[in-house]
DNA sequence: TCTGGGGTCCTAGGACCC
DNA sequence: TCTGGGGTCCTAGGACCC
């Protein structure tokens, strides 16, 4: 058997272990740049508010309900996630840390000793006292039936925080009443392609026959058919190694100037090789991207991107970033108001063994792994970009997100730590 | 005035080989 | 009426996830 355990709109949960007040109040988190809701409180959307909202299309409910808005805090969540696992891990061998609020828990052979559903809910029972955060549990021989038994115990009180799926009557009694739309894996496309051929709940799509999904659909949709049908089969094993890595941002305000593009792309560069080097990696290549703001109908619109690859894979930022300058320049006009650009880096490899390439530019190749590590050593030590380079730029500038809501990084910042009165 | 960011996997089709 | 057969590799785009 496998358990999901999925934190409670998770964003905002965090947000309210430090804003005490905020108990049963509607409560919002913004996307980058203070654009969209991207999580909110089940008080928030018994108001209208919806996920994807952009907050000015909302401004008044928000205004009228007194809503906590909350800019992104990206750092403060993954604290507390790596907490929220840690606690997971301490309790069950396998722990597998899906996204940023959910973690698979394998409990194979833990039936022999334990009452499944006891034994988990003592377990998100102790994740609520040592964190304040609370989790659902779904508990069943797959993936797929696991996240459906999370929403259920999510979704009714009785449950509570644990809903077990262990046999055929509660499998079907569960698919029957699930929204197809919820399924995991079954997207807008799929939900109107299954409507189409009038399949519309999830017990109807589990009791199709095998040759029937075969014929009409493909790879994807067979594993979700095999997981509805208590077969496991989707393996979400967690990749160490990224296959792309990618540092992109839409603007504060528009940019039209080479000189604020230039400083943007290599922030994004700069924080992309960062990463690279963080999981010990080279890579291949570096794209680089700019667009106009498209929302923006009565402006001209354009959008470039082009794609440099290295004669040998590299993590050094001072590379990766003369490789984007160059690009960029390549595309840059100068009578466009850009809203948004971005580094992407490809075809990426271990860093060891260096495959050496006759014609290589850079010959100190090894020192400059030195210097690169020193960088890394002592921003790690005084602070992100407490070393960086000039054309990144120091001064707030036009292209930086918006974020006015954004709370303190309480939990990793020795400077922003949590201030409390007597 | 204002609309997110970062990933993965799969597949069809093109280009190429003998 | 008729046009060979059997492969590999790469890439762009679609669909999905959070």
């Amino acid at each position: 058997m496998i358990a999901l355990v999925d934190a409670n709109s998770f964003f905002c949960s965090v947000e309210k272990v430090f804003h005490p007040g905020l108990e049963g109040k509607p409560t919002c988190v913004l996307s980058s740049n203070d654009g969209c809701i991207v999580a909110l409180t089940p008080e928030a959307k018994a108001i209208g508010l919806h996920r994807g909202d952009p907050i000015f299309k909302v401004k008044d409910i928000v205004e009228r309900n007194k809503v906590a808005i909350f800019s992104t805090n990206m750092q403060l969540y993954a604290a507390m996630s790596k907490r929220i696992v840690n606690i997971l891990r301490s309790s069950v061998e396998k722990v597998e840390q899906y996204s940023v609020d959910e973690s698979f828990v394998y409990l194979d052979g833990y039936e022999k000793h334990y009452n499944l559903e006891d034994y988990m809910r003592k377990l998100i029972q102790k994740v609520k006292l040592y964190t304040d955060i609370p989790t659902s549990c779904g508990i069943a021989p797959s993936k797929t039936l696991a996240k459906m038994g999370s929403k259920f115990a999510k979704q009714y009180k009785g449950y509570n925080g644990v809903c077990l799926i262990d046999t055929d009557e509660k499998r079907r009694k569960a698919l029957e009443i699930f929204d197809l739309a919820d399924v995991w894996g079954i997207g807008r496309r799929t939900f109107e392609k299954l409507n189409y051929y009038g399949i519309h709940s999830a017990l109807e799509l589990a009791d199709k026959k095998e040759s029937w999904i075969r014929s009409h659909f493909n790879k994807p949709m067979l594993q979700t058919w095999m997981e509805l049908n208590g077969v496991p089969c989707i393996d979400t094993t967690e990749v160490k190694q990224r296959q792309t890595i990618c540092t992109s941002r839409s603007f504060g305000d528009m940019v039209g100037d080479l000189t604020s593009l230039k400083a943007s792309i290599a922030n994004f560069a700069s924080s992309c090789a960062n990463k690279l080097r963080g999981q010990h990696s080279v890579a291949g290549s570096v794209t680089v991207f700019i667009a106009s703001n498209y929302f923006r109908e009565d402006l001209e619109q354009y959008s470039n991107g082009a794609t440099f690859n290295f004669a040998t894979p590299t993590s050094d930022t001072l590379e990766i970033t003369n490789a984007a300058m160059m690009l960029l320049e390549s595309m840059y006009r100068n009578d466009i108001r850009y809203k948004r650009s971005g580094v992407i880096l490809s075809d990426i490899h271990n860093d060891l063994p260096i495959q050496q390439n006759l014609f290589d530019e850079v010959k100190n190749r090894m020192d400059r792994r030195k210097l690169m590590a020193a960088i890394d050593n002592l921003n790690q030590r005084y602070g992100v970009k407490s070393i960086r380079l000039g054309i990144e730029g120091t001064e707030k500038q036009a292209w930086h997100v918006k974020s006015e809501h954004r709370s303190g990084n309480y939990l990793t910042d020795i400077t922003e730590i949590l201030t409390i009165k007597v």
